[in-house]
RNA sequence: GGGCGGGUGGCGGAACUGGCAGACGCGCGGGACUUAGGAUCCCGUGCCGCAAGGCGUGAGGGUUCGACCCCCUCCCCGCCCACCA
């Protein structure tokens, strides 16, 4: 045999990718008798390239998927791309380029970027939103959700993007009003626009969440928070002209301390309220709110402001009266727009009544300690939960038992009910762009919207649409689109012209590849049963609301029509920290800073960028390219290929022989078998890729020590070498499918690594049978001895008893306690 | 303001369940090999100190024989949410 003695990524990787494609080692469905794993990453948009943040997803779920596929599982590892949406278009306006041209030449070199790194995708599901056969089941989705009544038509405050001219979703406007996509201000418009009922959902979605144990936290938490729920009451103020104000509270025991009411500007009882007197001045502030967009009205920072309208309202409890304001901080479309304003238990209207020189009245007082100070004393909100006071037949009552009898009162009195409310909003998902999913809705004079039959179904986005960014549809100047027959009457209609958020894409793809051709349906229920749910997803933190929201709320809607079996869509939520440019801010073209996959594989080749991926930290952190890092990792891998090039004559070396092992070469088989151990559970639970590879590394140094001479020296260096390759093979696989080879010869040459199965430590090897114990005087460490495992305290203490510097600090003075932990430590305790 | 993470050598990061802090890599220093070395192999590398020894996980306190780890007070950084009633 000869090896080639340089390491030569380019010429290995190629070879190996072919040999994976012709063997379909990596089609889902073969081994049926098999448990099953289904592995997936965020699926990407195709951009032009692939950029450092796609490799480092795609390595991280592919070593997690070749490690399953190795323990025996049948392991689903598709890819697939999200091919709609606004990039291609927007680039469209500017070089006239049609999006789907654009995307499908996206898609090919995309998808040679992510072939050269050598992942274990099935690619025979690949599947892209933008094809027909995909996005007609978002339509046939869209159908059947529109017949259970969780799809509507709305006609309310949009959220518009100033930058991608179209209406986008509550949760695609990030902090300032800025859109999530583009970075633009985000205005309000009026404009009718479509949109899922997922607050139909609000309850399941916030209880699934206890079970999604392998999520992080911080994702629970935030779609927890997104959610939103808050528990209380609504109450009516009675209006002294008739009528009555509604309120929603969560701190309904604070409400003999309500001193006023506060309405939103847009409130309808506005204008009813406000007496004559006040009117002028009443106008004055509800137009100039208008003028003012949201960010500067509701943002961080904005003072309060608000003008009083003349009417007095009823307290329901105490019989007292309230005078009613307007002012800014008062959001139209939370609760019912109008609060009960409590200065003394709630900092916002305590600002407010001393701004504006209202009365504070302290009806809370804590149930030990200080009392609350009251008038010019108080300084600052009491917003703890207490005791009542001055609070009519509720007085010496807990806030809590006083929440729930004053609620319970309210709703025999008539006057209110315990009400839950929710921070969530129903996702409006029209677009007024071209490259989406068409709407399948006919809109005819005599029946209104009405959707597309199932068997017209895709409704094909014609491909002659002008794209000019002006903020139409642009499906509305396709006439041979827009004019069709109605469904129902035949009469001549116009077609829908908005298009889906591409959220519906993402929201069920995971699905989709079960069946990926299948034509009939969206996929296979039968297939579902088999791989749903999903074991492990990995993807960016950014996706926690939005796209995870969506996703679980759609799994759910498939759920109840019968397509799958379960609630949740995904077991195990992986979230991966983003890859920074060498000076640690974020790749950015405007720093120079960018790294991207392409020239770093052409360079030192795919498993180098895998492992430099794997090695810089745990999934879950941010890491910063480091170009001596990588340095690093291609050094590594020319110092694993030079030990099996330099041991060549063991590959031939008798098994049999292991067991005469001895000595450093019996240390040698513990080395072996501990980092079997070692970096298998780097591979689960935790997943802690770095320290595995530096396991690995550990026992390349410790092989590059040993020179072996007789068969056992030489059987131990095999089975060394044999467990490096294997152990190496989900981080840098071509480099250890050649190795493995090469170890075994012709005899393997139908066998592929990548299929075989994981080896399992020994644990007689594993478990050492001498350890090193740490000698401490006063927990300080003075000296440390060796002793077998199962070395007692008595022995130990005599060992240790010897050692010199031990002695030094025990002379003279006596032992009052000695701590023995076996296999660790012995600890004299002396005065 | 609220929630969730963090803070360990010159750098990235290790450390099981309270038991030898700094694995592994980078960088740096030295040596070997070599016509040469920015290749390779070997050795060293937390800080102070010639040494013995002392000091060290953001700061201060506590519990403990023993604390990066548990408790209290505080500082700093990141992310998410935020006049949500």
């Amino acid at each position: 045999m000869s090896m080639n003695e340089r390491y030569e990524p380019q010429s290995i990787e190629s070879r190996w990718r072919a040999r994976w494609e012709e063997s379909g080692a990596f089609r889902a469905g073969s081994r049926p008798g098999a448990e099953k794993r289904y592995v997936l990453e965020m699926f990407p948009y195709p951009s032009g390239a692939m950029h450092m943040g796609h490799a480092r997803v795609y390595t991280i779920g592919d070593a997690i998927a070749r490690h399953l596929r190795m323990r025996g599982f049948d392991v689903l590892h598709p890819i697939g791309f999200d091919a709609l949406g606004l990039p291609a278009e927007n680039a469209a306006i500017k070089d006239g380029k049609h999006p789907g041209e654009r995307t499908r030449e996206n898609i090919v070199s995309f998808r040679a970027d992510l072939k050269t790194m050598g992942f274990s995708f099935d690619w025979s599901r690949e599947l892209a939103t933008c094809d027909p056969e995909y996005y007609r089941w978002n339509q046939w989705f869209f159908v059947k959700m529109l017949e259970r009544d969780l799809v509507y038509r709305r006609t309310g405050k949009a959220n518009w993007c100033t930058g991608c001219l179209t209406v986008i979703a509550n949760e695609q406007v990030v902090e300032e009003n800025r859109c999530e996509r583009c970075g633009s201000q985000v205005v309000e418009k009026q404009i009718p626009e479509w949109a899922f009922r997922i607050t139909a959902y609000a309850d399941d979605l916030l209880a699934g969440l206890d079970e999604l144990r392998d999520w992080p936290e911080r994702i629970t938490t935030m779609q927890r928070n997104w959610i939103g729920r808050s528990e209380g009451a609504e109450v009516d103020f009675a209006l002294e002209g008739g009528g009555a104000v509604k309120v929603f509270t969560t701190r309904l025991d604070t409400i003999f301390g309500c001193t006023y009411l506060v309405l939103a500007p847009e409130h309808p009882l506005v204008e009813q309220v406000t007496e004559p007197s006040r009117r002028a001045e009443v106008q004055a502030f509800v137009e100039r709110m208008k003028r003012t967009d949201a960010l500067e009205r509701t943002g961080e920072g904005a003072p309060k402001e608000g003008v009083f309208t003349g009417a007095l309202a009823v307290n329901p409890y105490g019989g007292g009266k309230v005078p009613v304001w307007i002012a800014n901080f008062v959001l139209a479309e939370y609760g019912t727009g109008a609060v009960m304003s409590v200065p003394a238990h709630d900092q916002r209207d305590f600002e407010f009544a001393r701004k504006y020189r209202l009365p504070v009245r302290v009806v809370i007082q804590p149930a030990r300690g200080e009392r609350t100070p009251e008038g010019d004393a108080l300084a600052a909100a009491t917003t703890d939960d207490g005791v009542l006071e001055a609070s009519g037949p509720y007085s010496g009552l807990s806030s809590a038992a006083a929440r729930s009898r004053m609620a319970a009162d309210a709703r025999a009195g008539g006057f209110g009910a315990p009400t839950v409310r929710w921070h969530l909003r129903d996702w409006g998902f029209s677009r007024q762009r071209y490259w989406g999913t068409p709407i399948p809705i006919i809109h005819c004079d005599e029946h209104g919207p009405v959707p597309v039959p199932e068997k017209d179904l895709p409704v094909l986005l014609p491909p002659q649409a002008i794209i000019t960014g002006t903020g139409e549809p642009p499906l509305a100047k396709v006439p041979e689109f827009v004019n069709a027959p109605c469904p129902r009457c035949g009469r001549p209609s116009r077609r829908e012209t908005e298009t889906m958020d591409t959220f519906v894409d993402s929201s069920w793809y995971h699905a989709r590849y079960l069946s990926p051709r299948d034509d009939a349906r969206p996929f296979d229920p039968a297939e579902a049963r088999r791989w749903l749910p999903i074991d492990v997803y990995v993807g960016g933190p950014e996706h926690a609301v939005m796209h995870l929201l969506y996703f679980r709320f759609w799994h759910r809607v498939m759920n109840d029509l019968g397509l799958t079996q379960e609630r949740e869509p995904c077991r195990r939520l992986v979230t991966q920290g983003i890859v920074n440019g060498p000076d640690g801010r974020k790749m950015s073209k405007r720093w120079g800073n960018v790294v991207t996959p392409g020239p770093m594989v052409e360079r030192y080749g795919a498993d180098t960028l895998r492992l430099f991926i794997l090695f810089a930290a745990p999934p879950e952190k941010d890491i910063d390219w480091s170009d001596e890092q990588v340095e690093g990792m291609s050094r590594f891998l020319a110092r694993v290929w030079r030990i099996f090039h330099a041991r060549q004559d063991c590959f031939r070396a008798d098994e049999a022989a292991l067991a005469q092992a001895a000595g450093p070469w019996l240390d040698l088989r513990r080395r072996t078998h501990r980092t079997i151990k070692k970096v298998t559970e780097g591979l689960e639970g935790d997943l802690k890729f770095n320290t595995g590879i530096a396991g690995l590394m550990e026992l390349v140094n410790e092989l590059y020590a040993l020179e072996p001479r007789g068969a056992p020296e030489r059987a131990a260096v095999r089975e060394a070498l044999l467990a490096l390759a294997v152990l190496l093979s989900p981080f840098a696989p071509h480099a250890a499918e050649e190795l493995w080879h090469e170890v075994l010869g012709p005899g393997a040459r139908e066998r592929l690594l990548a299929t075989e199965p994981w080896p399992a430590a020994d644990p007689a090897l594993v478990a050492a049978d001498t350890v090193t114990i740490a000698v401490q005087v006063n927990g300080k460490l003075r000296g440390e001895v060796r002793a077998a495992v199962a070395a007692g305290e008595a022995e130990v203490r005599a060992l240790a008893e010897k050692e010199e510097r031990v002695r030094a600090h025990l002379d003279g003075k006596t032992v009052r306690k000695v701590v023995f932990v076996p296999q660790r430590l012995i600890n004299f305790v002396v005065g």
